[in-house]
DNA sequence: TTAATCATGTAACACGTTACATGATTGC
DNA sequence: GCAATCATGTAACGTGTTACATGATTAA
């Protein structure tokens, strides 16, 4: 999956490994985290399968820029990708698996727990907000306006699913209020 | 966090290995899919760390079960994982990934992929119930009723999130369907 | 008699995470 | 002089996936 994420960046134009995962920690990063190790592991594989081409670029001062560029094959597979069909599989979530368990907590460690969990939400709720900045900046950019209405989608995506957890978050922690106040 | 999971069952009971990839097939499911030599793995190293102990049982005709129990090093572990503070991380989406590149594909493509997605959910939103009813099951049996609204609140994310997913697609599917009418 | 269920696992591989390593340039 | 940014990666480890292997019982 990451392979064929750098295989669809690729295809919008050149990039050294660094700005492609300065792509994914700006854009993608809210559906698929990616290490820079990863990214460059995966590059070498991309070449060896002949998806990608790679070539030292000298520079002055700095060292040398390694720019990757898709190749024909590597269109041809990005196309077969996109077209087979795609199975949604369930996320694992280590907070409800520690939700699941919650119960061997004492109770007010379970209401700490929601609390630092919201939190924390409110925070990731602004960082989101700049995912989708970013993507309307690059939508001024891009010429073909096609993929940006996909872009948005995803980021949509990003918003409906921060809503629902800070309401899950907030139904939670009055579940656990109103029953510290009955006896 | 499989690891924690497990170990999680064991504290409401001996289970063999068998029994735990059940319980996880009816429960965590949603949240966790684990399979069976995974789980057979960790049982390994659940013992090693010595938070678990295994007996070989004899059984008239079928082959030996192998029963776990948690040790008090293991319940000690337990509630030192619980009360370590949690953060939520994101999610890996094969499924937006694709969204993400959709414009490569033929518009009718684009809308396939949505559609399809939408029947595949609509199933997926039918097991959730069952496992929503497996759990109302459990709580009639377990005497101690803290541990079950920690369960539901699981099986409320799981809802929510079914129903935010639902939403999203109706919204994709309709963008694409008003966009290919006007020229 | 064939498939399903109970019950155990091993082996190889794929993917993700963490830590480490190097070195120049630019702005404070 | 120090931290940040540009730019490259390697190595070890941890976790998840897929395929394989075995063998008895029971219900259709």
């Amino acid at each position: 999956m990451l392979r064929h994420g750098i295989l669809g960046l690729l295809n919008y134009g050149d990039m050294t490994g660094y700005e492609i995962r300065e792509t994914f920690q700006n854009s993608l990063n809210f559906f698929w985290p990616a290490q820079t190790s990863q990214i460059y592991r995966e590059l070498v594989v991309l070449e060896e399968k002949g998806w990608i081409e790679r070539h030292a670029v000298a520079q002055s001062g700095k060292p040398d820029k390694n720019v990757c560029s898709i190749t024909a094959q590597g269109r041809q597979e990005l196309q077969r990708w996109l077209a087979e069909p795609a199975h949604s599989s369930a996320t694992r979530s280590p907070i409800l698996m520690k939700t699941f368990f919650m119960g061997e907590l004492p109770e007010t460690g379970s209401l700490d727990f929601f609390r630092q969990l919201r939190q924390q939400h409110c925070l990731y709720l602004e960082t989101l907000g700049q995912t989708g900045d970013f993507i309307s900046r690059y939508q001024a950019q891009v010429p073909d306006g096609k993929s940006t209405l996909f872009w948005q989608m995803t980021a949509d995506f990003g918003q409906r699913y921060g809503q629902m957890y800070l309401q899950w978050l907030d139904s939670c922690i009055h579940l656990l209020e109103t029953r510290e106040e009955e006896p």
